[in-house]
DNA sequence: GCGCAACTAACGGCCGTTCGTTTGTATATT
DNA sequence: AATATACAAACGAACGGCCGTTAGTTGCGC
């Protein structure tokens, strides 16, 4: 076998990264030593080498991957055949179940990629300033088909991107609504509010 | 003297605790170090402890300046005598505004302050929930009297306090809409969608 | 017995902070 | 007006400690 399998669910590393993941969210990628992440595996941190080339390869691995869902997603939905004012729906929920699902990684990449070293940074930073714009497009086509508000739309990304990381504070509070409560909540406040 | 002046405008201590404010902001708090902050202010960091006590005091005095003034705000408000919206309005407006004027400060504390060590932990930590639970308040007000659609209070309550540190991004970017313009957008997505 | 993955030990480096001293300057004394 | 005093605020050097990472070795499963 050329990868070992810890519990026939995924190499050694996958292991390492969820609980990079899961550090990183709670304490700040600086602030994570790699002792603590050792100690979560339930290794010393030499051993973690065996597995990784460095500490900044984990947080390479969460961001690209988040990246990565963020573009494939906005991909599918710019050709489809919703209406505008519909994909802009869309984003928006799959923003939100990403921030139930995965939000430990979602809140890793968009608070620590700035500790990212380049080329990744520029890298990271470019694909987040095309993301941005093309959710961007989106509004702007809407407005210009009278389906949305006359909005300046760089704005509403703004509001939209940044809306959902308070489910962040959902996850770890007491009373908490069911997600789809919240997923509906969301929508009815981000979107009506939209509407031409 | 008690004190001495720097350039008529203020203690040493306050200009240092500026330039803290701007390095933390743009590094986060972990990675800015006391070396990096004596370079700012032009001096040798063990200068800096003829001012402040430690790193710590600094993050303590910018979390609770932001904290304050967010509470002493939401006293004033709720004691107007405006409707239940608009004194949401009211709360949305100077989040805005703060973010203009003192963004550097609102996202160091909202980023930063868990590396705070109790007791001053605990204490943002409470000042910060209880802060959170009266703007929930206001809003269940305001669906009791019929002014604002029946939505989750403390689901509003996130979109609103995260969208606007969106603001962040503004300030980078290049491209700029005025701030007064920025503010009528953001007033105009988010609150005309919570109207009944 | 071969190879992977764990271990212990240690490295150089940066961290926040302390120490003891020097410097600059505002005030008091002659 | 010149000199002595006092004290805030700067400095260089160093501290113990934790950091990410490497080296060399041991042990275990195929």
């Amino acid at each position: 076998m050329a990868k070992i399998k810890n519990k026939n669910n995924g190499t050694k590393k996958e292991v390492i990264v969820e609980a990079a993941t899961r550090l990183f969210r709670e304490k700040g990628f600086k602030a994570a030593s790699m002792r603590d992440l050792a100690e979560a595996v339930g290794v010393e941190a030499a051993s973690l080498y065996n597995h990784i080339q460095s500490k900044e390869e984990l947080l390479q691995e969460i961001c690209f991957k988040v990246a990565n869902e963020f573009t494939q997603k906005v991909d599918e939905i710019e050709n489809s055949d919703l209406t505008s004012i519909q994909k802009v729906e869309a984003m928006l929920r799959f923003h939100i179940r990403q921030m139930f699902h995965h939000y430990e990684m979602v809140i890793v990449a968009d608070r620590d990629w700035k500790h990212l070293s380049d080329p990744y940074l520029s890298n990271f930073h470019s694909q987040r300033r095309v993301y941005r714009k093309r959710l961007a497009g989106i509004i702007e086509k809407g407005i210009a088909q009278k389906e949305i508000k006359p909005v300046d739309a760089p704005t509403v990304v703004l509001i939209m991107l940044h809306a959902v990381n308070g489910i962040e504070s959902w996850h770890r509070s007491k009373e908490k609504i069911s997600p789809k409560q919240l997923e509906e909540n969301m929508v009815l406040i981000m979107i009506e509010g939209l509407k031409a």
